[in-house]
DNA sequence: CCAATTATGAGCGTGAGG
DNA sequence: CCTCACGCTCATAATTGG
């Protein structure tokens, strides 16, 4: 059994992936064996398509895969591991009752174990060093705002080139967002609610080493309410309904038969409806970011109006053998192009000739319509996406908008290894910008049956995110 | 027509912040 | 206390495709 406690001392104590890297180099330099968690990373790690960088610089592209592995291990063991035994209370001191039966016993000693497990990550993470989120959620600043920050130090080695650009939910599990930034340089993360940027809310984490100074925003600035977003809306609002913007544009829509439960809660009063019946509305209506068609009536967001929410051109995820249900599912796990667009803005300046772009995870290619509506042309781009249908509406926007270079894509992250990356590096010479947001399910708060953080199944490809951009960075770094 | 695929609706729990 | 959250799974219904 690995020992835990000293696996998690180390991983508190270690500052930074700098740390963790001499680390592991000391480790294996002195010839030491390699320690549990560290072999059965190997294991873990050992897939089809990972391939080290060969010859005299493999050995920082090794240790990146080795220390994501180890980690990934580490977490690991936390799952599985024993936890201290808990001398005082128990389940039934709890439960006063005796178990009613077996199933119920079984369940609440679940539910306890869960409790306990919690209780002890919390006793013992460093609650100095979480990091926490702020209130307003404005980032290192935004549009038409009096307070920016102009200025900030970044850690050496997460200075570019490359620039790179990481995105995630805001409200991810206690901790994952530390252990982010860890990996990334230690940049701290730039926390933005898009609500300053559109009529809809997105609460979500950025870390960067692009320059903050002499940002700007996309023009024509988009409206910031509902009202103006949506002026159909405006003739059946209620005066009851106090909302100005949208929440969380997500991958789920209300049902039909929700909103026709609401038609029939109002069709009873003449004007307003009592207090109770406005309540039960509109707690819907945020759940789900209903808005008002008709008399009576409220309707879930059709994709046309997340488009333009988001900032994409209209109908781009329209058509082109795309189910409507998908259409969905493709925008609510998007950037809102406005804020993504703000923070690449002063790229402008740096490239005027043009970027070479590395974009994982593309999605619906938030980052490209960013860069696009930016001015900033794509001489070449490497587009990753595990998704048939939101490769092809890349690619057709991409014809659509007659753009000049070359759009390169790839299905899967996992496959992109150190060769493949020093043969596209080689063939235009280096990634001016790596971008992605990896995926969120595992880390966001909707999900009620998987919300295992960092190391859920689909989250976990964030160390993706770290690996290649390790690797591109070693390799540019080589040929200077 | 029948099988296969896709769409819909409902229910699902909790952590974190204010 | 309150609000909010780039979601998942299952059963069932609807649609597609041969």
């Amino acid at each position: 059994m690995v020992d835990l406690l000293a696996n998690r001392k180390r991983e508190q104590t270690a500052r930074g992936t700098n740390r963790l890297v001499s680390e592991l180099f000391d480790d294996r330099r002195g010839g030491s064996q390699l320690k549990d968690p560290t072999s059965m990373a190997i294991q873990l790690y050992d897939q089809p398509g990972f391939v080290p960088l060969k010859g005299p610089d493999s050995s920082l592209a090794e240790l990146t895969d080795f220390i994501c592995a180890a980690q990934m291990a580490r977490a690991d063991d936390a799952h599985l591991g024993e936890l201290p035994h808990e001398d005082e209370s128990g389940p039934s001191h709890v439960h006063g009752d005796p178990p009613k039966d077996k199933k119920r016993k079984f369940f609440e000693d679940e539910r306890w174990e869960r409790k306990k497990h919690r209780a002890y990550e919390k006793k013992h993470m460093d609650d100095d060093e979480t990091i926490r989120l702020p209130n307003p959620m404005i980032g290192f600043g935004i549009p038409d705002e009096p307070w920016h920050m102009s200025h900030r130090t970044l850690p050496e080695p997460a200075i570019g080139p490359p620039y790179f650009y990481y995105e995630n939910v805001a409200l991810a599990p206690k901790g994952v967002w530390n252990t982010i930034s860890r990996f990334l340089y230690d940049i701290e993360p730039e926390f933005v609610d898009s609500k300053y940027f559109c009529a809809a809310a997105r609460k979500r984490g950025y870390v960067h080493n692009l320059p903050i100074h002499n940002r700007f925003p996309l023009m024509p600035l988009p409206p910031s309410t509902i009202n103006e977003s949506l002026p159909l809306t405006r003739k059946w609002w209620p005066s009851w309904d106090p909302r100005t913007q949208l929440n969380c544009l997500q991958t789920c829509i209300a049902s039909a038969k929700l909103t026709e439960r609401i038609r029939k809660a109002l069709e009873d009063w003449d004007d307003e409806p009592p207090l109770h019946v406005q309540k039960y509305v509109l707690d819907e209506c945020r759940k789900w970011n209903l808005v008002w068609v008709g008399r009576n009536k409220v309707a879930p967001l059709e994709p046309d109006e997340i488009e333009m929410l988001l900032g994409f051109p209209k109908n781009h995820t329209r058509g082109g053998g795309i189910s409507r249900t998908d259409r969905y599912k493709a925008l609510g796990n998007s950037f809102q192009v406005d804020t993504v667009a703000y923070h690449l803005s002063v790229l402008k300046d740096i490239f005027p000739g043009g970027i070479n772009l590395l974009s994982l995870f593309s999605g619906i290619g938030g980052a490209e319509v960013a860069l696009h509506r930016l001015g900033i042309p794509m001489k070449n781009v490497v587009s990753i996406e595990i998704s048939e249908t939101s490769r092809n509406i890349v690619r057709s926007w991409w014809e659509q908008t007659n753009q000049k270079g070359n759009l390169i894509d790839f299905t899967d992250v996992q496959q992109v290894n150190g060769d493949r990356l020093e043969q596209l590096i080689n063939s235009f010479g280096g990634f001016d910008l790596v971008i992605g947001g990896s995926p969120c399910n595992n880390l966001a708060g909707s999900n009620r049956v998987s919300r295992d953080g960092l190391e859920g199944k689909h989250s976990a490809l964030f160390y993706d995110y770290f690996r290649i951009l390790d690797l591109v960075k070693c390799i540019m770094g080589k040929n200077q």
